[in-house]
DNA sequence: CAAGACGGAGAACGTGCGTTCTCCGTCACT
DNA sequence: AGTGACGGAGAACGCACGTTCTCCGTCTTG
């Protein structure tokens, strides 16, 4: 096993159990198991356990996003269907909640890749919407809506949050023209 | 001084640090330093940490309710008021979001006490709102623009968000009727 | 004053975990 | 075959922290 397949298994094994457990719950030893690389190689790729969850917020951003403009852009790039997406994600089995709000909450003074790392997320989730949706008020309405619904849905368990804020979102669509 | 006397001062030095840093990142001897109790008093009024961690939550709650319902009530009980309050609330220093959120991401498995309050806490507000606006779908969408405003806030560290989350509420109120 | 319950200060204990170290087998190269 | 670098498994180390224990002074009560 090369390097940077050994960097892929930890991503992948970090991903599921970081977002499963959070990230303090997760030590360094159960990334080891899961992923099958062994810690001293572990230490090679990420010489900090917080490099790790760095590497591992900038990877979970770039594929949820990913899915996430897929799944709209497959439907004309409708702002509602990002609520549609927003409803299935709440459904799957596993979901709890943002994986960058959990962080946040996590840490109290996170380190500053750490920090970055979840703010660059939600700016990037919010220069998306304004790109989908005329009109930046909107755009910036919309994303409260869909970091509310998001953070509802984990703590209730009911994913038909999602259908709360799309109706909502279609109100104020309206509203803007 | 008295056990009374002692548990006021352990809850209001656990909120101020739980808020402040996050539960994890305080140790029991940070409460006990803070409050000037002793550990074995401590021990004594709240047997494990998670027993302060799970008053420190619902006494949060109560005031933060209280506050809120006090503050909207004075302006004749206007649902825009919550957004008033809100952005009081972001632009207090050592303003970090809500505590319950946050505490949501702490704990990937929570202790049955410490979920129950979570979940209590956006239960009571949810109920709250719904007082306060004429129609429950309005309630609950008005709901998660308050929770994505206070998410984004947090994290963006900009009150702003407060006015864009007023300006969608203005808009679903007038929708309503 | 004597005796014992109470409370405070802080040491001590056990555990979990991030990180590093040790040891040993394996493979490439001469 | 011999040698030396590499990698894996897991022990070891240091520290932080939740929880408990020890010791000692104080205050009440007869």
């Amino acid at each position: 096993m090369d390097s940077t397949e050994a960097t892929g298994r930890l991503l992948e094994a970090a991903e599921d159990l970081f977002y499963a457990h959070g990230v303090q719950a997760v030590g360094m030893d159960a990334v080891r198991e899961r992923s099958g690389v062994s810690l001293k190689r572990l230490y090679q790729c990420f010489p900090a356990k917080n490099d790790l969850v760095e590497a591992y917020l900038l990877r979970r951003d770039e594929r949820w996003r990913g899915s996430l403009r897929e799944f709209v852009h497959a439907r004309g790039d409708d702002p509602l269907a990002v609520f549609a997406w927003l409803k299935n994600w709440f459904a799957e089995p596993g979901f709890r909640g943002c994986a960058f709000i959990n962080s946040f909450g996590e840490f109290g003074e996170p380190a500053p890749g750490i920090a970055a790392a979840i703010r660059k997320h939600k700016d990037e989730v919010r220069a998306y919407l304004r790109g989908l949706v005329p009109g930046q008020d909107t755009a910036d309405q919309l994303f409260a809506l869909v970091e509310g619904a998001t953070v509802l849905a984990a703590i209730t368990g009911n994913p038909g949050e999602a259908d709360t804020a799309r109706e909502a979102a279609k109100v104020l669509l309206a509203a803007q023209g």
